[in-house]
DNA sequence: CAAATTTCAGGGGAACTGACATTG
DNA sequence: CCAATGTCAGTTACCCTGAAATTT
C-alpha cells in the first residue's frame, strides 16, 4: 500500500469505548497516570508514597505506634516496618520503644521530617496542578466531592 | 486509662486529611478496590484484565497486529505476547502471521472469544454497580465525564 | 488461652525497561 | 541505516499473606 500513509497515519490509535466508558477503567488507568507523576515527583526529593503517608499521619495525629500509623496509612504494618526503617535512616522520624508496651514501638516526628514534609506537600500541589489541568476549580472540588464518597463506601471494608 | 475505652475506640482509625483531600490519593487509594473487584470477578471467570482489554480492541477495532493492540490498549507489546498466547491456548483468538509483512502477526477474535467477552462484559457491569453503589445516575454520569476529561488530556502523551 | 504488636520471608499482578533478531 | 514488530528476560512499587516471637 501507499508508503506515505505509513507515516502519518500510525500517529493515533483508538482506544475500545467498552474501555473509556467505564468509571473503573478510567479510574485505573488514572491511577497509572498519577502513580508516574506522584513517583518522578517523590524520587527527586528522595523518598517514596509510603514516606508521605506516614509522616503526615504523624504530623496531624502525633507518635503513633507502627501498627497504628498502618491502620492510618492503609499501609501494610509489614511495609510499615521497612518505610519506618528507611526514615528512620534519613533521620525523619525517631523510633524508640513504648515505655509502657515493652513490644510497641513509638514512632515520632523529627524536625527534618517535617521539613521533609513539606516539601513533599510542594511536590504533591504540584502533582494535582498537572493531574487537574483540564478541570475547572468549580470542577475539581465535585470531582474530589465524588470520588470520596464512593472511596469512603470502600474504606471501611 | 479506662479498659471499656479500648474495646469500642480502636475500631476506626482516621485517615490524614492530607491524603483524603488530595485527588490523586483518592484515585490511587480507589484504583486499589477497583482492582481487586475486577480481579476477582474475571478470576471467577478465569481471565484477568489485559484478556478484556485485547478482546475489546478486537470486537471493536477488528483483526489487527500485536502492535496496534498494545497502542489501541494501552498495554506494552512485551505484555501482549504474552496475553495474547494465553488467549490462543484458550481458543479465544487465532494468531496468524500476516501475510504482507513476515514478522506481523494478524491476532483475530473466534467465536468463542466474542462469548467470553459477553460473559467478562456482564462481570464488569456488575463491578460498576458495586463501586458506584453511593452514587445517583446522575453522579456516576457525572464522576465519569469529568474522569474522562482529565484522561483524555494525560493520554495522548 | 486470646489479642495485639513487631518483624521477616516471600508471593503476585500490573506496568515497564532493555535487548535482540527479523523484516520493510 | 532506520523504523517497526515480535519476543524474551528481568525489574520495580505497591499490596498482600503467613508465620514467628514477644508482650498485655
Amino acid at each position: 500500500m501507499g508508503l506515505a500513509n505509513t507515516v502519518t497515519v500510525v500517529a493515533m490509535d483508538e482506544i475500545p469505548e467498552r474501555l473509556t466508558t467505564k468509571p473503573s477503567w478510567l479510574i485505573a488507568q488514572l491511577a497509572v497516570h498519577v502513580r508516574r507523576l506522584v513517583f518522578d515527583g517523590f524520587t527527586a526529593a528522595g523518598a517514596r508514597g509510603y514516606h508521605y503517608r506516614i509522616l503526615a499521619a504523624l504530623q496531624e495525629f502525633g507518635p503513633a505506634s507502627q501498627a497504628e500509623l498502618g491502620r492510618r496509612c492503609r499501609i501494610d504494618r509489614s511495609d510499615v516496618v521497612a518505610a519506618v526503617g528507611e526514615l528512620v535512616e534519613r533521620g525523619f522520624v525517631d523510633r524508640t520503644p513504648d515505655p509502657d508496651h515493652g513490644r510497641r514501638n513509638r514512632v515520632t516526628l523529627t524536625a527534618d521530617g517535617a521539613r521533609q514534609l513539606r516539601r513533599m506537600d510542594r511536590v504533591l500541589d504540584q502533582v494535582q496542578d498537572d493531574l487537574l489541568e483540564p478541570l475547572s476549580a468549580e470542577e475539581r472540588e465535585t470531582l474530589t466531592r465524588l470520588l470520596g464518597r464512593v472511596l469512603a463506601r470502600h474504606e471501611p471494608r
